[in-house]
DNA sequence: CCTCCACCGGAACGTGAGGAGT
DNA sequence: ACTCCTCACGTTCCGGTGGAGG
């Protein structure tokens, strides 16, 4: 069967290193003019192989997760004799190992080939922040039992374009024919439940109950185990208590990483990544300090690391400084804003800029009233039609919750109750990345009235 | 203590795109 | 051509609501 290598949750990198072979082909040509990149190819990097520095990448030994990979394993043991285990339940904060922990195991499992058995397990990872909805999830595990072939000839579920009920029925027992036990992995299952809710999510756990009526007696039930795992360590608490019960037989929780665990990790990393003496032990320990003190998140602290490479690389130096590092921070920031206003869809960046230029002309603070009424102005002069308040009311929310604006509910008394609204997001870099969309254009030089200022 | 402002935010519903099967 | 489904994005309606001022 197809098994794709995933890479969930790997931002799109801005640069691919797929140098390499192709370019050395060119040395015939023109000796004396030098191609701008030689200089790249010549140059030596502080990075013996970047990827290992990704998050797709799994290390073969998990440190200071030895604990929970040996409780996992003996409660997923069973699947290897062909019985369905308990569902688990993962939680922590992010960074902390869950999904690493959960594909780690996975791996461990599919590689355990004893006599073959290995093909009466399926182990599934699926990543809720891509795919959130009821049917989505059943469509990508159906993806895992029928063959692509099988796809429009109404044999198999189609991308979307069937009733749930025959979706569902269709897997579960094409699952049970197979005789196969499935471990599916749910990663972020918050964001699903919080999408389709609990009831989707019962349904999932109750396929191993499902009775699909059949003729010849004696056929097995499909054997579904489910692995949840959620950021939010009240996830369970929020789920409907059939649910809870079933999903968390057992549960495990990941703290986050210590100083010194998150240095072991970064150092078991940093020797396969980084040519030798590159990147110094204290530099390392400094890494593992800043995110220890900071979340304890690995993932962040590993990212910390490349990008601090990436830095040292440019400025062609052979060693990554503490100050690299400093400066790698400064960027993952930034970028992390200038990519999260990219994206935003268009009226979402027009309230955006409508907090920005009023920040501008010393507007600092402001009422959803106030933000609606330049909003207004705004779209007049870019020739779009305007939202209702409630609608604009909303996008703010969104925009707060992104950690762009700054929204606050407060009460003024007689003045009434409203939120008090401003940017949280450098405001030149902002307004710049802003004025780049074509649409947002005719702005570049307007200016609001000042506003009566709260207080 | 009561009023009343300027919204907040839940709920229900509408629309239109997109994709599938019959 | 028609049915059936999801999903994103909006609108309309409307019952709250915190707290300064009367």
């Amino acid at each position: 069967m197809l098994r794709a290598k995933r890479t969930h949750g790997v931002k799109a990198p801005m640069m691919r290193h797929r140098s390499g072979p192709r370019d050395r082909g060119l040395k015939g040509g023109s000796r004396t003019s030098e191609n701008i990149f030689e200089q790249y190819l010549s140059d030596k990097s502080v990075f013996l192989d970047r990827e290992i520095l990704s998050p797709a990448y799994l290390p073969e030994r998990l440190l200071h997760r030895e604990d929970q990979i040996q409780q996992i394993a003996s409660i997923l043991a069973p699947a290897l004799k062909g019985h369905k285990p308990s569902n688990l339940l993962f939680l922590g904060k992010t960074g902390t190992g869950k999904t690493v922990a959960a594909r780690f195991v996975g791996q461990q499992l599919t590689d355990f080939r004893v006599g073959g058995d290995s093909d009466r397990l399926e182990f599934i990872y699926i990543n809720c922040q891509m795919i959130d909805t009821h049917y989505g999830i059943l469509y990508e595990l159906s993806k895992r039992f029928f063959t692509s072939e099988e796809v429009g000839t109404g044999i198999a579920p189609p991308p979307t374009g069937w009733s749930m009920d025959r979706v569902y029925q269709t897997l579960i027992s094409r699952m049970r024919d197979s005789g196969k036990v499935v471990i599916v992995v749910l990663d972020e299952i918050d964001k699903f439940v919080g999408k389709s809710g609990d009831d989707a999510l019962y349904t999932l756990i109750k396929m191993n109950e499902a009775e699909i009526a059949r003729p010849n007696e004696g056929a097995s039930a499909a054997r579904v185990s489910l692995i949840g795992i959620s950021n939010n360590l009240k996830f369970a608490e929020m789920l409907d208590p059939r649910v809870k019960s079933r999903l968390s037989d057992e549960k495990l929780v990941f703290a986050p990483y210590e100083a010194q665990e998150l240095y072991d990790i970064l150092m078991q990393r940093a020797k396969l990544a980084f040519v030798p003496a590159a990147m110094p032990d204290s530099v390392i320990r400094l890494c593992a300090a800043i995110e220890a003190h900071e979340r304890g998140d690995a993932r962040r602290a590993i990212d910390l690391l490349r990008v601090a490479g990436e830095v040292a690389d440019r400025d062609r130096e052979k060693q990554v400084t503490d100050a690299h590092i400093q400066r790698a921070r400064a960027r993952i920031e930034l970028d992390c804003v200038v990519e999260a206003i990219k994206t935003l869809p268009t009226q979402s960046k027009l309230v955006l800029l409508d907090v920005i230029l009023n920040a501008e002309v010393g507007n600092e603070r402001l009422t959803t009233g106030e933000v609606y009424n330049t909003y207004k102005d705004l779209c007049r002069k870019v020739g779009m039609s305007a939202l209702t308040q409630r609608r604009i009311g909303d996008l703010i929310s969104e925009l707060d919750m992104l950690g762009i604006l700054n929204a606050q509910v407060r009460s003024y008394g007689r003045g009434g109750r409203t939120k008090e609204i401003s940017a949280s997001v450098p405001l030149l870099d902002s307004k710049r990345t802003l004025l780049a969309d074509e649409l947002l254009q005719p702005l570049r030089d307007y200016r609001p009235k000042k506003q009566s200022t709260l207080d």
